[in-house]
DNA sequence: ACAATATCCTGCGAGC
DNA sequence: TGCTCGCAGGATATTG
């Protein structure tokens, strides 16, 4: 599924592809990303935005499949095509783009420790789990990266957020930016179906100490697999406190 | 005011 | 073999 990393890789690549060329007349000045938000900007300031949701795709150039949903086509004869077997990622031509962008929290790449412990402070009846993947609480992370956060760690998916030590909750933050950039480093993980601009798969799921393993890497023990929130939450029982 | 749950959709894997 | 059933998940709406 794309979280940060994934539509951070695939503004990257897009980047390089896209700006400066016309979708529709419009010129296009810039790819942006905001929580797992992907923002075209055209030259009339209004803006194209998608959301990938579960199983969405944007690849350029991509060959059209039964999964289609969609193909943008550029003034030079190249073109984008969004794929979606799920049918839950969307896109949509906006104005004011702005609005949007206020709607989320701080971007997990950006909050400082201070900003980060302060909002801490204001949840403390909930799980830090489900507060990770909350886009208001903080933009970009989701399932594969909070339960990778946390092992990294060395806390409990279902701990409740009074219970952390200021020492848990800086490694916390320490572990979101580090495994977040180490992820997009390596162009994000493909499970399920996501594939970058390029068609390509990426290779983070190597690097994976939890979510959808077995045993742990550093201990052996076997990985904990439970439902938080009517979510999937993986964990080691001995590694993680 | 907060947290937990249902909802959308479709392919896939388990079980009979 | 072939069917049914349940599961996966982001964000929003709804319920508790």
């Amino acid at each position: 599924m794309p979280e940060l990393p994934e539509v951070e890789t695939i503004r990257r690549q897009l980047s390089q592809k896209i700006i400066g060329k016309r979708l529709n007349g419009q010129k296009i000045t810039d790819i942006r990303r905001r929580a797992k938000i992907l923002i075209v900007d055209f030259a009339d300031s209004s803006s194209l935005i998608f959301h990938l949701k579960l199983t969405g795709q944007l690849i350029f150039n991509g060959k059209p499949s039964q999964y289609t949903r969609k193909v943008f086509n550029f003034d030079d004869g190249s073109q984008l095509i969004f794929n979606d077997v799920r049918k839950f990622g969307w896109w949509k031509k906006v104005k004011e783009v702005k609005k949007i962008e206020e709607k989320f929290g701080p971007e997990a790449l950006e909050i400082d420790f201070k900003t980060f412990r302060a909002s801490l402070k204001k949840r403390p009846n909930s799980k830090i789990k489900p507060l990770l993947m909350d886009q208001k609480f903080i933009a970009g992370i989701g399932n594969i990266y909070s339960d990778e956060i946390l092992f990294a760690s060395n806390v409990r998916p279902m701990r409740l957020v009074k219970t952390l030590v200021k020492k848990e909750s800086q490694k916390i933050l320490q572990s979101i930016k580090k495994i977040l950039k180490v992820a997009i480093k390596h162009q994000g993980s493909s499970v399920e179906h996501y594939l970058d601009a390029c068609g390509q798969k990426g290779n983070y799921v190597k690097y994976h100490k939890v979510y959808q393993q077995k045993k742990c890497s550093l201990c052996d023990e076997q990985i904990k697999r439970i439902k938080i929130g009517g979510r999937s939450a993986h964990f080691c029982p001995k590694c993680q406190k």
